[in-house]
DNA sequence: GTCGATATTTAGAATTATTCTAAATAAAGA
DNA sequence: TCTTTATTTAGAATAATTCTAAATATCGAC
């Protein structure tokens, strides 16, 4: 069904189910946020603001800049996308997969890929003052293919 | 002697030993140089572009902050400096420290720690197509003192 | 359904870290 | 010293994001 590392997400969502989603999580299903959920949720896979902006001036026109903002710290703080920082760029990126995971980054291309957590296995051996909550990984190289 | 964790940074060097270093990496050891360079590979800890030009403005007056920006990107380029960027910051963050190692953030104070590399085991089970020539990582958490 | 309160959206201004520009200064080589 | 080249500088420009305040839409009580 779902190859690993594939590029094209699969789970896409019709617009109800995209709606109950929303609501379930506290946020009012408004036309703009049902939209960018389409996109952000399905289509895409780690796009920029600048990105879903982009994708909006195509599929639903005059939706602002400012609203894909907002709607992007929205489904964050609902806890329905994860936001990622990366060296290699200033832009924010959105994260549609929100179980635990790491990233592969393909130098070349600029391509980023999820990796499963047990794809990488990583044992922090600290002194016990260092209570670990959260662990970023980051594989940088190149990619066959 | 110098134990694990600590904060201060004890490795100092006066001025002709980081002229020497200067020249062997083949940059022109400018008095500007030479001052950013006593602060950032000697008593700075993880300084921001700010911090460094914070300092300059106590201990060598009329330097510029394009001077800053200049010298730490050249010192970069050298390989005597490090250049940091994570995700709860938008600052880049340099790092004197330039064998490879891992950090972790204090999330209550923001403080930042080196982690040696034997601190944290890091496997990758990738499948063959991924050619991994860098490994980054950031623990993030609390810290016990 | 209508009305008033609240939430959302919007365009554009503001912010922030960094980079760029072009002129001034300093250093190096003949 | 003179000339070329490198460095420094102040301030303008840039780019992603956040803020602001007004306009619009939605919700709940009646």
């Amino acid at each position: 069904m779902s190859k690993t590392h594939e590029k094209a997400r699969t789970h896409c969502l019709s617009p109800s189910e995209i709606e109950s989603r929303l609501t379930q999580a506290g946020v009012q299903p408004t036309a703009q946020r049902i939209a960018i959920c389409r996109f952000v949720l399905c289509e895409a896979d780690h796009p920029t603001a600048e990105e879903v902006k982009a994708w909006a001036d195509k599929n639903f026109p005059k939706l602002s800049l400012a609203t894909v903002y907002n709607t992007l710290h929205l489904l964050v703080n609902a806890g329905l996308l994860k936001e990622l920082k990366f060296p290699h760029s200033e832009k924010v990126i959105y994260d549609n997969n929100i179980s635990p995971h790491y990233h592969f980054l393909d130098e070349k291309t600029g391509e980023l890929f999820d990796l499963s957590p047990d794809e990488v296995e990583v044992s922090p051996k600290l002194k016990s003052i260092f209570q670990v909550k959260n662990v970023e990984v980051l594989l940088k190289g190149s990619v066959r293919g």
